[in-house]
DNA sequence: TTAATTTACTTGTCTAAACAAGTGTGCTAT
DNA sequence: ATAGCACACTTGTTTAGACAAGTAAATTAA
């Protein structure tokens, strides 16, 4: 009854039966016949599901032999995708806080600019700092184009904007491409996180982000603690043909 | 001619034409339809085929309209995914070496032992300093299991180890977990990193690389110089519901 | 006993067809 | 002129079937 759409309830369904355990790492899944029958319906619709747990690194086929299920525990900390920090934050056990820094219109950076085409550069620009267990964590800069999203409520800000973004408006966030780095900061922002004299490197995080309809609409700068820092990806060998 | 596998041969047909600029960014590639006759194939094929260009981050399919090539231009380090230090190489244009410090026998470390429940833990330990325009950018560190790789011969470190390991020995390499972290090093890596005494961090990745049959074979610690790093990702939404 | 072969079961690829649903154009009735 | 509607075209989902190819166990032949 979630989506309407077949395959991904099948797909959610497998991937909780996974995470609890009921099949567990290291043996076959039922095969592909079995599942059509326990879930009265096609072939081809079943190995849709299977393919989406093979994308979130759940399962690996093996031809002739079945589905294996992938040691998963190691691997709770799935920022390989487009995660946000609230939704990191729910999904732990953590006490994590936002701190409005910065809220105010301005224009994209003209790199930005250049890159994506845009027409009309006015944003609302967020500064936020984030905190885990009182400990500073990440500043994270934002700028959001008014064309897409007129205004950002103060609250909104101190919350989830892609909440606000998704289920408010309504907006379909399709992709994003992301670059890390490692730089150094400014005196400000090493205050902000706490970092040390001695050492003023942050990871660097930027993102521009695009709706379904690859329009561009959000360009993100993370700057984090070196010493907190850690991305977690799960990658699939793609044969490079000749 | 390549892959005896139509989907995969369309979809390198396709990434050859969107690079070439024969389908430019921003324009519509034609119909599924249309695809359907050009190719002489079924729909699901070139459906197929074109959920590699989505993977890829290559295409945007927006439903009721088409597939609108995406801007790849900026986009042309896809170390996302699986990509070695020398495909990444012969894909640049760059002057890079690779110096082999240390290849001896030995174990895996404990931790590694610990998370991949691996019985036999001998390995072959290869160090490596690679360069690119004479410039230290990584010190690569590999434990390759000695159940999988019984030998590396120095002339394999000296070059490819994934090209020895899928072309000379036919192993299929499947996927990897990766972290990325930011560490202090030791002065022995400062040294061989160009490291400033003001400055001992590093960009630390870590792989666990696995096979088809989803054995584990293989762990990588890589310390990358934190001015020379660079990671770039293409990231879709998975709308995680509920 | 050992080696080769058969057989059953598994996933991988491909086809043809139908219907749902989103987009955009152009026509029509107001 | 404008709003609404019909229609053509697009991608998304699902089905049923066929054959290829890899795996593993049982069977057969040496």
């Amino acid at each position: 009854m979630d989506t309407q759409v077949k395959y991904l309830n099948i797909a959610q369904d497998l991937t909780d039966k996974i995470k609890h355990d009921l099949y567990p790492t290291g043996t076959l899944l039922p095969s592909e016949a079995d599942l059509t029958k326990l879930y009265g319906t096609s072939r081809a619709t079943i190995r849709k599901a299977l393919t989406e747990l093979t994308n979130n690194g759940l399962i690996q086929k093996i031809k002739g032999k079945g589905s294996v299920v992938l040691n998963t525990a190691r691997f709770t900390f799935p920022i390989s995708g487009i995660t946000t920090f609230s939704e990191l934050n729910e999904s732990q056990q953590m006490h994590a806080t936002t701190k409005v820094l910065t809220l105010a219109e301005g224009t994209l950076p003209q790199d930005i600019i250049d890159q994506t085409q845009v027409k009309d550069p006015r944003v609302t620009f967020v500064q936020r700092l984030r905190t885990i267990n009182e400990e500073p964590i990440v500043v994270d800069e934002d700028y959001i184009l008014k064309s897409v999203v007129p205004n950002i409520p103060e609250k909104v800000a101190e919350h989830s904007l892609y909440r606000y973004f998704e289920e408010t408006l309504g907006l379909e966030i399709a992709y994003a491409t992301k670059t890390i780095t490692v730089e150094p900061v400014s005196d400000k922002m090493c205050h902000y996180l706490g970092l040390g004299a001695n050492n003023n490197l942050a990871v660097v995080v930027r993102s521009l982000t695009y709706l379904n309809d690859t329009t561009f609409f959000q360009y993100t700068v993370s700057r984090h603690r070196p010493d907190r820092f850690k991305f977690v990806d799960f990658a699939r060998r793609h044969h490079h043909g000749q």
